[in-house]
DNA sequence: GGTTCCAGCGCG
DNA sequence: AAAGCGCGCTGGAACC
């Protein structure tokens, strides 16, 4: 499926690619001083013969095929013990992979008649029903970095025109009350509390207004940990805390919210019955490797049908959300052009954009609340404007 | 010239 | 023994 398409700022983009490859060169220019010979920084191979036999700098930690490992998790441990080395690592791959991924690769992508950039949308790629976008994939633009942002701020409105962000506040959170009945979860969603601070305060035992912000990254780390079934050991990696404490945190988490472990074990073991599990809207996903021999497939496969109907109908409400607003939006001056999985952007002329905010509100908060699927948690809806993707208010 | 795989990393 | 779900794109490496 193509759509409309999204005009985007090449002479912006081309500022920005010159300005990464300056500091591409410069990083390059300190990492060849320190490892004392020019290199291919590109080249794991050759980066880790560097890492580890030269500099000697890193512990024994392999690959798969059992090539040196330089992740950015590897080299984070490293600089974090005060190595100048992996850090330069750290910043040449992220400005490289943002010049090679993006700011170099965008302008290509542009329709020579319609002058914008068109995405693919496939719509049956993924195991959970969410879409993919690819040629070129819109739905991973950078925005968590200063200068990934500034791609970001590369997508802009036509004259007289503005973007509209719409995306769904914590959806995936709100479904897993739902699924799995979480009691005080739900409690919480209909007095629209912040989740991870109430996550905070139920876990580290303290009042919600107390709650700090390292408590909140971490019960935020947790929150989405539980979507994914992760493990103590993931935990403890994640948050950088011991296995016991990650152990202490899993234990009182589910103490507070124990429906969830009856989500999970429930949907495990569906799963092993049948080989597949079902989404709130009957989608199913299918594991047929859940009850393999070996320990990893089988996990994997666990810890995928744990997730599934909750990424599953986040994907769905957009879907219902989307056939929605396409059906309102004929005759209008407003597009829809991108689906980034809980998150809608449309092109709207500035004449309609209040009633058209307002329409869009409505229309993906009340989605799950027909008659065929009511769903017990209220959806919240946040929606921005702006000139470009980067700067919306 | 091309294909396929891997490691790595951007996003939700 | 491994350790967090779902994607697509990039350059390197191995091979045809």
């Amino acid at each position: 499926m193509e759509i409309e398409g999204i005009k985007i700022d090449s002479k912006f983009l081309k500022i920005l690619s010159s300005k990464f490859e300056k500091k591409i060169q410069k990083i390059q220019k300190e990492v060849f001083k320190i490892s004392n010979k020019e290199f291919n920084i590109a080249s794991p191979k050759q980066l880790g013969e560097i890492l580890y036999n030269d500099l000697k700098i890193a512990d024994l930690k392999k690959t798969k095929k059992g090539g040196f490992a330089t992740s950015a998790s590897v080299l984070e441990d490293l600089a974090f013990k005060g190595h100048k080395f992996p850090q330069l690592i750290l910043d040449w791959r992220q400005v490289s992979k943002l010049k090679n991924t993006y700011s170099d690769s965008l302008p290509e992508h542009i329709n020579p008649k319609t002058k914008r950039v068109h995405t693919s949308f496939l719509l049956a790629a993924t195991t959970t029903g969410r879409l993919a976008s690819s040629d070129p994939n819109l739905q991973n633009i950078p925005i968590k970095s200063e200068d990934g942002r500034d791609i970001r701020k590369s997508f802009i409105a036509e004259k007289d025109h503005v973007l509209i962000s719409a995306d769904y506040n914590q959806i995936e959170m709100r479904i897993l009350a739902d699924l799995a009945d979480v009691k005080e979860l739900k409690k919480a969603f209909k007095k629209n509390e912040d989740i991870h601070s109430l996550t905070a305060s139920q876990i580290f035992n303290t009042d919600i207004k107390k709650v700090n912000d390292d408590q909140r990254r971490k019960a935020k780390a947790i929150n989405f940990g539980i979507i994914y079934g992760i493990s103590q050991y993931g935990l403890a990696k994640q948050i950088n805390v011991s296995n016991y404490e990650a152990e202490k945190f899993l234990n009182s988490y589910f103490a507070k919210f124990p429906e969830i472990k009856v989500y999970m074990d429930q949907t495990i073991k569906f799963c092993r019955k049948s080989g597949y599990v079902n989404n709130i809207f009957g989608r199913r996903s299918h594991f047929i490797n859940i009850n393999d021999k070996n320990y990893n497939v089988r996990n994997f496969q666990e810890r995928a049908a744990i997730n599934a109907p909750i990424q599953g109908s986040a994907a769905e409400i957009m879907r219902l959300a989307m056939i929605r607003l396409d059906k309102k939006l004929t005759n209008q001056k407003t597009k829809m052009l991108l689906q980034i999985h809980d998150e809608l952007i449309f092109e709207t002329h500035k004449d309609e954009e209040k009633r058209i905010s307002k329409m869009i509100i409505e229309e993906m908060s009340s989605v799950a609340k027909s008659d065929q699927h009511s769903f017990s948690i209220p959806l919240t809806v946040d929606l921005n404007t702006g000139e470009n993707w980067g700067t919306l208010h």
